[in-house]
Order: C-alpha cells, then sequence, then structure tokens
DNA sequence: TATTGTTATACTCTATAACTATA
DNA sequence: TATAGTTATAGAGTATAACAATA
C-alpha cells in the first residue's frame, strides 16, 4: 500500500533529501498531481480515491506513528476491542485481511501485550480474541490520536463534505 | 467530524447505514464486512476510502486482465497519451509513483512496444515518453475496457452519488 | 471431509540508497 | 554541485497452497 512518512535523515544523497524536505516545509502530504495533465484519469473514480486514500494514510500513519502503530494494527485493535471474543477468521473477514496475514499481525499485537489469543472451549480449533488491560490503556491515546488525524481531515475537505464522503463511501464497506 | 462523532453512536450509525445500504444493487467484488462489528472504523473516512479503492481495483485489474494491464500501467499510457514528450520525472511527479518503480513500468511498456523513450535534445540526461503506433491502438480497447468498468461503478453508487464522489475527491489530487 | 490457525512462497508496490552520465 | 535515469535491496501487503489439529 502507500505508506511514508520517514522522515529520513541518514542518506548520503543530500541532494535528493533536501529536495524532499523543501517539499515538506509547504505543505504536508499532497501526493499532488505536478504540472502535466492527468487525461481522463481525472474522470476516474479508481483514481481519485486512490490518490485519496494514499493522502488520508499518509497522515494518518505520521499521527500514529509515535505509538508504532500501523493502519492495519489500529483497525484490528478497534475491532477486537468492538468483538470481544472474536475470532481469527471472523476478524479477517470483518477486515478483508487474509487469515495468513493477520496471523501476523497478530502475534506483533500479542508480543507488544495488547492483545490475547485464547482456545474456544466451543470449539478448540479457533481463538477467542480479546485486548488486554494493556491493549485498552494504550487504545486510549491511540484514540486520541486517530481523532487528532480525523479532525484534520475534515477541516481539509470542509464539514460538509466530509460528512457526505462518509455516507456515500459506505456503499463499498458493506456489501 | 469525529468531533461530532461519539464512539458509542457511531455502531449505532453503522447499524442503520449497513441496513441501508444493503438495500442496493448486488455486490460483484464485495470485500464485505461480515458478521462483526466494525466499531469506529465506520467513522473513519480513510478505512472507508480504502474499502472503496479495493473494490474499485478489484474490479478495475478484472475488466483490463484481458489485455494484460494493471492499474499503473493504464495510468502511465494514460499520462503520456496526454503529455507527449513528457520526461520519466515529471510523469513519476504526476502520478505519485516513484521514480525507480516507474523505471520497470516503462521497462515492461517499452518491451510489448507501447512506449517509446528517446533522449532529449535539450537536456541529455532526460527521456522524452511518447506512444508508439502500437501503442495508441491497443489503447483502444483498453479505454473501452477502462470505460465498461467506470460505468459499472457510476452503477452501482447511482448516477448522482458518483458525481458527487468526483467532486469531493479531487481536493485530494490536486494539491 | 471440512475448517482453524499456521507456515511458506511468490509477486506487487513502496521506500531508500547509491551509481552513471550528464548538466 | 546538482539532476535524470538506473540499479539494488528491504519492507509492507496480497494471493495461494499446503499442513496439523480439530470438528
Amino acid at each position: 500500500m502507500v505508506d511514508n512518512c520517514v522522515p529520513a535523515a541518514l542518506s548520503v544523497d543530500d541532494a535528493r533529501i533536501r529536495r524532499q524536505v523543501r517539499k515538506r516545509a509547504g505543505a504536508m502530504p499532497h501526493p499532488g498531481a505536478q504540472g502535466a495533465e492527468l487525461g481522463r484519469l481525472a474522470g476516474h473514480l479508481g483514481y481519485l480515491v486512490r490518490r485519496a486514500q494514499v493522502w488520508i494514510f499518509q497522515d494518518f500513519i505520521r499521527t500514529l506513528a509515535e505509538v508504532d502503530l500501523r493502519p492495519a494494527q489500529y483497525s484490528v485493535l478497534i475491532v477486537i476491542e468492538a468483538n470481544p471474543g472474536l475470532s481469527q477468521t471472523a476478524l479477517s473477514q470483518t477486515l478483508g485481511i487474509e487469515r495468513a496475514r493477520l496471523v501476523h499481525l497478530l502475534d506483533g499485537l500479542e508480543a507488544r501485550k495488547f492483545v490475547q489469543r485464547y482456545r474456544s472451549k466451543k470449539d478448540r480449533r479457533s481463538h477467542t480474541l480479546s485486548l488486554t488491560a494493556q491493549g485498552r490503556r494504550a487504545l486510549v491515546r491511540v484514540k486520541a490520536l486517530a481523532d487528532d488525524h480525523e479532525q484534520r481531515l475534515a477541516q481539509r475537505v470542509g464539514a460538509r463534505s466530509y460528512k457526505t464522503l462518509l455516507r456515500l463511501l459506505a456503499v463499498f464497506a458493506y456489501g
């Protein structure tokens, strides 16, 4: 996907860095179409949605960098919180993440003591997922940061447009 | 938003929007949220935009599979067509693709005789890009397929919502 | 026989550094 | 010294297949 937010300072290729820093000074994320014409791309909803997603995720990633959480990890924590006792398969279907990938995501969150896996008593093949006390505690700060991000977003597109977008895009999230 | 989005109220909104949306068209790709609650994810524009992007790209990729073109390749062809003589750096900035990655994309399109790289006479470091006759010919079919996809998309979200989305999302594509 | 979680592999895309040839 | 294109590598993320334990 589209991740970026490495304020790199370790490069030896100084020219490149200065250019990047210069860009960053002006506006924050904006992948912005520079110069050339987009042609019919500007009429493709997929293209605009993609650019929006990149823009939004860059801001989100930067915002949650201080708690070392990436979008997928955040979404996992939120859905487990909202559905305690959920199984891994159910979680993967809810978020549209592959079962195989979810295993690694959970490994990381479990190692950080944010999440617990228990063997289900009803079906010993499956795990019931839950947040630890530490996970719930961490989530307080995490949510506050996510709210900051969301407010910045609403401000960027305007309150009215923001609400309209939430409503219209929901058609894709619920099959 | 989010400032007017109480977490507790979110799941309520979530449930209402869900019911509302489910009445609509039969889903084709549908990453669909199965069973479990999304919690506050449903109030994150980034989450909805991401789901929309996945949905749309799945349909686009399937549609253009018969011409063996992926979204990034398509966007490169379209922008070169709209800006003959463009340099690789300008193209990469326009599309938000890394220069390094663009090299490989162009390698593939050049091998298929869709695109030509010429040394610029003004600046012998840079390449001027253009479509070949074969590339232009191929684009006729490619565009027709892309239009099919776009029409399907408009139908799915509804003509009015579709236009609104195009207009509102443009804020992210341009500075 | 089917499903859950898991491991492994391959491929796409992103991010970064460093090289070359020009400027 | 800086820039355009290139090469190389590491890391996310996605898509599959296969396996052990359990149903």
